[in-house]
DNA sequence: TACGGTATAGTCCATATGGACTAATCGGAA
DNA sequence: TTCCGATTAGTCCATATGGACTATACCGTA
């Protein structure tokens, strides 16, 4: 039932994402993403932008709604997501938010977790949480049957620090929870549109 | 000078490293590498892994040293790990230590980096924790720019946990910097050679 | 006006990845 | 004995990725 959004990548995401905001053409996005350091959250390169853009395109995830030309500039196709798209995303970031293999994937997600309403981000985050916690629990009891066993501290370093990295995103995730259950700020882009983009327009 | 290391992967260095183990033929490897959990630090695919052995013994970082038969079973052909092979895992944790972005490549390299003497380690990480310490410091003032422009809060919930996470690496970090500098516990290969499997060998 | 550098807007290709598929053998139950 | 499923040991291919390359237009300077 959710299954079309399966083959989504982090970039395809976030290219649909940022179609919400308004219509693009592909050089706007990739400067957008940039400027805004989307790039730190994913790697950004020009070939797998561009193949990104037009996988979505034949998905039927966005469609073409105008092709303009600057000057003599090459043309550019300005782009525009669709209802399977806005869908896709949502469905997306539905399957992701949850999970804790794919850390890159969960960022993305979180990143536009505000597409889904604040009960359900509840809910997923703490399926998260759970899950976390088990996560958490296996390291410790790892790293404890393997100091009884003797296995030297310099073998145990990269576990340590796992361990230590999953103890503070539990602490994050429970106050992230607890204000969010609790409606400390607002949620969802109806509550707050994302606010236009007040830099310079490229073309102009 | 370091040049030629550059084009490992993150299970290209784990093979190598294991191999350094002891000589070894790819699926006993696989299972090996799955038994240890090392799919949690990267993950490990039929696929990927044996192309991965191809690719290594192509750039001549491992060889053959001999086929053996099981029964009537297919051939497995044993590998062995040559000096180039060795060096390349040396230089590559050289290289990947002290760097902040590839979070994967740096789990690696931490969970390798008993391969280098402990005052290297010591600077490596040194130079990690100074770069960690910037990025931290950029995400913490973006985050107050943010909220004094009045960006909502919840379109930077991704950014405060990455910052959050942040400082939990640099307070693990300075800790293990800080002990290993005091030789708290004991380093390198020679100091303890990692424990023969005692697990119940494959074919026999 | 010539000229060099940067911004624009991509294309192209070698390589890496994931996962479905193959094929033989072994062990145990009916 | 025969059949079923798991284990062993990989192969193969479609797809994704990174990064080098192209080509034009604009802008400031000498």
């Amino acid at each position: 039932m959710k299954d079309p959004a399966c083959k989504l990548t982090p970039l395809g995401v976030m290219t649909l994402a940022l179609l919400r905001e308004r219509d693009m053409h592909p050089y706007e996005m990739l400067r957008l993403m940039r400027q805004r350091h989307h790039d730190k959250l994913v790697p950004i390169t020009n070939g797998t932008f561009y193949h990104t853009v037009a996988r979505l395109q034949k998905a039927g995830l966005l469609a073409e709604v105008g092709i303009d030309r600057d000057g003599n500039r090459p043309e550019r196709t300005t782009y525009t997501v669709t209802d399977a798209g806005t869908d896709a995303v949502v469905d997306w970031v539905h399957a992701e938010l949850p999970r804790i293999d794919h850390p890159l994937e969960f960022r993305v997600a979180l990143a536009e977790s505000h597409n889904l309403p604040r009960e359900a981000v509840v809910d997923l985050l703490s399926e998260r949480r759970a899950a976390l916690t088990g996560e958490h629990r296996l390291y410790r009891d790892g790293l404890e049957g393997a100091r009884a066993k003797g296995v030297p501290e310099q073998y145990r370093v990269q576990t340590e620090r796992q361990a230590a990295l999953l103890g503070a995103e539990l602490t994050w995730l429970d106050a992230l929870i607890e204000r969010l259950a609790a409606s400390a700020f607002p949620w969802g882009p109806d509550a707050e549109p994302h606010h236009v983009t007040t830099e310079r327009r490229l073309s102009e």
